[in-house]
DNA sequence: TTTTATTTTCAATAATTATTGAAAGTTTAG
DNA sequence: CTAAACTTTCAATAATTATTGAAAATAAAA
C-alpha cells in the first residue's frame, strides 16, 4: 500500500467510525485530513482533495474549532486563511471527552436530578425512582471518570490509570 | 410534575441523548418505556404508548434484543410475545459497552494496525505512522479501559475505581 | 476609494436514514 | 387439517440531515 493511500483509507476509516458515534462524517474526514497533514491546508486544498463544496468545508472547519480540536494558522506571505488540528492525541481525546461531557451528559444529568424531585409516593412512582436514581448514578459515575481523566496528564492515563485497572 | 408526565420527559430526553451518540432515537424511547414499565409490554403496548407503526417496534425490538439489552418475557395465558428491560443499570452500562467496543473500536484498531504496516521510510510516512501510533495507543487504552468496566462488578465501580481516582 | 481576494451564509437540493403499512410468513388452537 | 393470532419483511414514503453553490458580507490590496 502506497503512503497517499493509506492516509485516505485512514480518513475514511475515520468519517464511518464518527459516523456510528453521531459524528458528522465530513467533519471527521476533514479532522483527519488535517491530522495526516505534515503542513496546514487551505479551504481549497481541502475542497480539493476531500472534493466537497466551499461551503461544506467552512462549515466543518468552523464546528472543529468550536470543538477547540483544529486551529486557523497563519501562512507568511499568503492571504488566505490555513487550518492545522493539534496532533497529540491525548489532548484531541480530552478535548473531545470535554465537549461531549458539557453537552450532552451535563444536560441529561440535570434533567435526571429534576424527575427525581417528583412528589409522588405510589409503589409506581418509587420504582420509576429507583431506575432513575441507578440510572443517575452509572451516569455520574462515567462522567467523574471522564473528568479524572480530562485533568489527568498522559502519563497518568497511560501508566497509572493501567496498573491501577490490573490489580 | 405527575408521574406519567414525568416517565414520558425521561422517554423523551434518552431519545435525544442517544440521537447525539449514533443510536436510533425511536430505539433508544423503546428501551426507555420498557425500562420505566412495572410489567413487560407487547408489540401493540409499545405501538400504543409511543405512537409507532407495527413494523417499526418490530424492528426496534429486535435490534435491542441483538443488543442484548432486552429480553421477550413470557406472560401466563398470553399468546403474543412481552418484551422487558433488563433493570440493573450497571449491567446495561456494561452491555452497551461491550456491543460497542466489539462492534466499532475493535474493528478500528484492527485498520489502524494494518495501517501502520507501510512499508516506506520517507519523512511523510513517519510522521504518519506517528499519528497513527499515538492514535492507536489512545484507542487501546481506552478499549482496556472499557475491558476492566466490563469484567468488572458494580461494587468494583462504583467504590474501589472512585476511590482510585479520588487519591 | 475601488477593486480584488476570501469567507460566510443560507435557500434549494441531494443523500441518508427512519417509518409505515400491508402482504407474506409463522405459530398455535381448535 | 384450517382458521385465527401474531410476527416479520420490505417496497414505498416520509422525515431528517448533509451538501451545494451562488450571492452577500468582509477584509485586504491597490
Amino acid at each position: 500500500m502506497q503512503l497517499e493511500e493509506a492516509k485516505l483509507k485512514y480518513i475514511h476509516t475515520w468519517g464511518s467510525l464518527a459516523t456510528s458515534w453521531g459524528i458528522n462524517k465530513t467533519m471527521a474526514q476533514v479532522h483527519a485530513l488535517l491530522l495526516v497533514s505534515t503542513k496546514p491546508l487551505s479551504a481549497e486544498d481541502i475542497m480539493e482533495i476531500l472534493q466537497i463544496s466551499r461551503g461544506n468545508v467552512n462549515m466543518n472547519v468552523r464546528a472543529l474549532i468550536d470543538w477547540g480540536i483544529v486551529q486557523k494558522e497563519f501562512v507568511v506571505g499568503e492571504r488566505k486563511e490555513f487550518f492545522a488540528a493539534n496532533k497529540d492525541m491525548w489532548e484531541l481525546f480530552k478535548q473531545i471527552t470535554k465537549e461531549r461531557k458539557r453537552r450532552e451528559i451535563e444536560p441529561v444529568l440535570k434533567i435526571l436530578a429534576e424527575l427525581q424531585e417528583l412528589e409522588d409516593s405510589s409503589d409506581e412512582a418509587q420504582e420509576f425512582k429507583k431506575v432513575l436514581g441507578d440510572l443517575s448514578k452509572v451516569t455520574t459515575t462515567v462522567n467523574n471518570i471522564l473528568d479524572k481523566a480530562i485533568k489527568a496528564d498522559e502519563h497518568w492515563l497511560l501508566s497509572n490509570f493501567t496498573k491501577v485497572l490490573k490489580k
